[in-house]
RNA sequence: GGGCACGUAGCUCAGUGGGAGAGCGCUCGCUUCACACGCGAGAGGUCGGUGGUUCGAAACCACCCGUGCCCACCA
């Protein structure tokens, strides 16, 4: 690579790791090289693919997609890298109403609407629209690092995406699953639409309860108590009363209910009452829905505003009678004094005009649900409309068997119930919208005759009359094209080499709000289209909450914006610490996790550029490389083969530890285990690579004069040390991949991209539990030490003179020696055999003494050593106690007894020594 | 109304049957020739409560208290 050794030149120089001025280099570099965009070979079985939740076209980056993005990331690379031919699906979905939304309200500031322009024009103006802001998040995307196939990029309104639906819809209609129908639907007075019942939230609000009487038809009918005046109060008189948070509605009431069981109305059954205002004939009937114990029992039935006085209605055939259009205002149905009102006007005035009337016996105040849009944050009016419908049971019974039977998996599981039960209690989807951006029904009416057509491609003329044809102009929910993601963005229906390679999908990795609304209905489609379910692993991960635990969301200004921390901490600081914080459950923004993934990223570097230009300047190491003149700015790796050379206990220790940190990665990409993942690498090359390895061989890496060994021990020590971080820099790749391809390029003399190498698997023969027996002995040793020096304030640069009393350090007392500042006096290491002791430090298997004590306040040592032997003496008590408990030596396995007498025998003998 | 989680150090969280952990914050010390976005050492916890299972419980079970989320057509 050209510019290779002018940035080994400065890597003298940078001291940090910079990812304003690496990012932008290496994400181009990636996207060059076209790695992210694999060719459509073999089966989806032996290949690896995820197809990314399409962002709304029009959207930007938010946190959710930073942690999504993140997540996927790491399995596509991890995927790539383990030799799998790995393609990420990325495109963007139309989203109807968002879309809709903005562009109408740019349009308003514009002077003008959607209304004036008409739709044609107003459907250009939004693919005018989403030319102009449609690659935003994209190029938000590559910022993350995501390594999409930016070369396939779809939409769910491109040409052959319509195509896909336009199929599926005719199929579900031919096969009786799509039907129109007058019914009650979740109109959304904001988006001037219908939605569908998830796309509906519920708030709790308090409202007036009022209660209203309305009076019953004197005499007729009834074998009640009728004699009495209508005006009277009396309940099993001549009157009923109803209760209702809704005034309103009572205009479009068109019956009376009580429960059949409830003794008290027994006989108001088939009587009739008189709407008050309206004048309105209302017969009493009996439904099981009513509820006896609520209010007065007396429920007004009003089947054109209320879902469940519409199926009441549908049971006793009751009359429909719209009072409140999609405009939001009293229809005309409502009455003269009504009509055009808003809602809540209409409200105040029904009230007003009960009241004068002296209908209104009661109000109290009381908390409920009520229902919003979840796209517009309107109010839901529920009203009947005629609109389209999908049956959904036929569809939902295979997508649940699929879960039920493993072949789609849902982590974490315990969403896998709440998507059982749903999907055993589902209902019909409204999927027609009154909307213009989106894709338009297949469906076709003749203007002369009822005849409806249903094609891709609609005859020219009505197949029964002849007459003239108009397309519908709903269209369709946005999440019905969403359904089909994972196969209509591969070319189906046709049986393109991309659906061969790339289909079923392995995972696909979401919130869980959109498991119903989404994820659901992806696998009922795929099953019903394609006959296999569309991703084997349903991963559902956190919501990342406000530091507060509030919700992240704009208008709380709660947000946080991903592109502002990554321009702050790095793309790699951002992805580590969202990987760090998720987990099963939501999880609050963490910035310290954010600067925790900093620090490692320049960790990582730092390190890095310490052992490059160490190696470098190892006599005899680089001498004589005729393609290096100049060591101190060559490529090392071009030298020295990277190799596991262990010479020393250490290399044994470390080499030992990356393999297992090697295995467990792996596996926890595997398990979706992110935050493990990411910590546990973190942890390595914190506790491990740099504190304890690094500082231990540095004399080894002396230059120059002060160079150690032979030639050899100096090639090996390289050859390790390459090895130990090239893997260690592979293994991190898929969690901070823009600091590890940087580091690559300094690691690999052959240019090639670390984004395509293989991934580094454990070895299991390098495993050496004896080392790491004996490194953490001494690592322990030499903390204990600097916990004494620091207690008796021994000058922090000062050699202390010492004898080690304990076994077990052959192989590492010059590394205590040093690490601890001690003098050991032979060459053996031991220290002198006859000088008596003037301090005794505990510690693994035995004590360090201490020789001298110029300038130190041994009082703090006696301190020291008391607190010791204490917890010695505790830690005896415990095990002794334990095994001389019949039950312990009884019971417990044989392994664990053993495990604590041998602890005993060890705490004794460290108590000895003391 | 039904369901799913959660409660561990000042803060945010790991830890699922055998000696209480991390990051940040705090205290003390270090311009140690990779990194001061650094290094070293420390202080800090009746693991929400009660009861049970077990030789042994932060972990398993029951109940209670507290918090969050999802689903649900009781006006």
């Amino acid at each position: 690579h050209p510019t290779m050794s002018d940035r080994s030149e400065d890597l003298e120089s940078r001291t940090r790791f910079e990812p304003a001025e690496v990012e932008p280099r290496i994400a181009a570099r990636w996207l060059e090289s076209g790695l992210f965009h694999p060719e459509p070979e073999g089966e989806a079985g032996a290949n690896y693919s995820v197809a990314i939740p399409p962002p709304n076209v029009t959207g930007s980056l938010h946190m959710g997609h930073a942690l999504n993005g993140s997540i996927q990331d790491v399995l596509v690379r991890y995927h790539r890298m383990a030799g799998r031919r790995t393609k990420w699906i990325l495109g963007t979905d139309h989203a109807g109403i968002a879309t809709q939304a903005q562009v109408e309200k740019a349009l308003r500031a514009e002077g003008t609407s959607r209304q004036e322009l008409g739709r044609e024009e107003f459907v250009r103006r939004v693919w005018e629209w989403r030319e102009h802001y449609g690659h935003t998040i994209v190029e938000q995307l590559k910022r993350l690092g995501a390594s999409c196939d930016y070369s396939e990029e779809r939409f769910t309104l491109d040409e052959g995406y319509h195509r896909a639906v336009v199929a599926v819809f005719v199929a579900l209609y031919r096969q009786g699953l799509i039907y129109r129908d007058r019914y009650i639907v979740n109109w959304d007075p904001g988006s001037h639409s219908a939605i569908s019942d998830l796309e509906v939230e519920e708030r709790r609000e308090r409202d007036t309860l009022y209660s209203i009487r309305y009076d019953l038809e004197g005499g007729a009918a009834g074998q009640g108590p009728v004699s009495r005046a209508p005006r009277s109060s009396d309940l099993g008189g001549g009157s009923v009363v109803i209760a209702t948070v809704r005034p309103e509605t009572m205009l479009g009431d068109t019956a009376v209910a009580v429960h059949p069981a409830d003794e008290r109305y027994r006989h108001l059954v088939g009587r009739t009452a008189v709407l008050p205002l309206v004048g309105r004939h209302l017969p009493v009937i009996a439904d099981e829905y009513v509820r006896a114990e609520f209010g007065t029992g007396q429920l007004k039935v009003t089947p054109a505003h209320d879902p469940a006085d519409f199926d009441i209605g549908r049971r006793h055939d009751l009359d429909q009678v719209s009072v409140i259009g999609e405009d939001g205002r009293m229809s005309a149905e409502a009455g003269e004094r009504f009509a055009g009102l808003t809602v809540m006007e209409a409200r105040a005035a029904v009230v007003a005009a009960l009241r004068e009337e002296g209908r209104i016996v009661g109000e109290e105040s009381y908390e409920h649900e009520v229902p919003y849009s979840h796209r517009s944050g309107e109010r839901i009016e529920p009203l009947i409309s005629l609109q389209w419908f999908m049956r959904m049971d036929e569809l939902a019974a295979p997508a649940a068997r699929a879960v039920r039977e493993g072949r789609v998996r849902i982590v974490p599981d315990n969403h896998r119930r709440v998507y059982l039960d749903w999907m055993a209690a589902i209902r019909p989807w409204c999927i027609s919208r009154q909307l213009w951006w989106g894709h338009r029904l297949p469906v076709y009416y003749c203007g002369t005759c009822e005849h409806l057509h249903v094609a891709a491609s609609p005859p020219e003329r009505c197949e029964a009359c002849g007459g003239a044809l108009r397309q519908e102009e709903d269209v369709l929910d946005t999440w019905f094209s969403s359904a089909l993601w994972p196969f209509a963005t591969l070319g189906w229906p046709d049986a393109t080499p991309q659906l061969r390679a790339f289909y079923p999908t392995a995972v696909l990795s979401t919130a869980r709000d959109i498991l119903f609304l989404w994820v659901a209905r992806m696998i009922m489609m795929g099953l019903r289209f394609t006959g296999e379910v569309p991703f084997a692993d349903v991963y559902i991960h956190s919501v990342i909450q406000a530091p507060d635990g509030r919700r992240m969301s704009k208008s709380l200004g709660t947000g946080i914006d991903p592109l502002d921390e990554i321009s702050r901490h790095g793309a790699d600081a951002v992805r580590f610490g969202l990987l760090a914080m998720s987990s099963s459950q939501d999880v609050r923004y963490s910035a310290e996790k954010v600067r925790q993934g900093q620090a490692l990223a320049n960790k990582l570097f730092n390190a890095t550029r310490f052992a490059l230009l160490r190696i470098a300047g190892l006599p005899g190491v680089m001498d004589g490389n005729p393609a290096h003149p100049n060591p101190t700015r060559a490529n090392p790796t071009r030298a020295v083969e990277p190799a596991p050379r262990p010479r020393a206990i250490e290399d044994r220790w470390i080499l030992s530890r990356l393999q297992e940190i090697l295995a467990d990665t792996a596996a926890r990409i595997e398990d979706y285990d992110f935050s493990h993942a990411a910590l546990g690498l973190y942890d390595f090359v914190y506790a491990e690579l740099c504190d304890w390895y690094l500082e231990i061989v540095k004399p080894r890496l002396a230059t120059g004069a002060a160079a150690q060994g032979t030639v050899e021990d100096r090639e090996a020590l390289a050859a390790t040390l390459l090895y130990v971080l090239r893997s260690t820099v592979a293994l991190a790749h898929p969690v901070i991949p823009f600091v590890t391809e940087e580091l690559w390029s300094h690691l690999d003399g052959t240019g090639e991209l670390l984004a395509g190498a293989p991934y580094p698997r454990a070895d299991v023969s390098l495993i050496d539990r004896d080392a790491e027996i004996e490194l953490e002995r001494v690592i322990e040793a030499v903390t204990l030490v600097r916990g004494w020096r620091d207690s008796v304030n021994a000058p922090p640069g000062a050699l202390v003179r010492a004898r080690i009393d304990a076994g077990g350090y052959e192989s590492t007392a010059a590394i205590l020696a040093r690490l601890a500042r001690l003098d050991l006096g032979d060459g053996a290491g031991v220290g002198d055999a006859g000088v008596p002791s003037v301090a005794s430090i505990a510690v693994p298997c035995g004590t360090v003494e201490v020789l001298s004590a110029e300038g130190l306040d041994l009082a703090a040592t006696e301190r020291r050593r008391a607190a010791a032997l204490a917890k010695l003496e505790g830690e005896i008590a415990r095990v002794e106690g334990k095994l001389s408990h019949a039950g312990f030596v009884q019971r417990a396995p044989a392994e664990v007894v053993e495990g604590e007498r041998a602890k005993l025998t060890r705490l004794r003998g460290e108590l000895e020594a003391l």
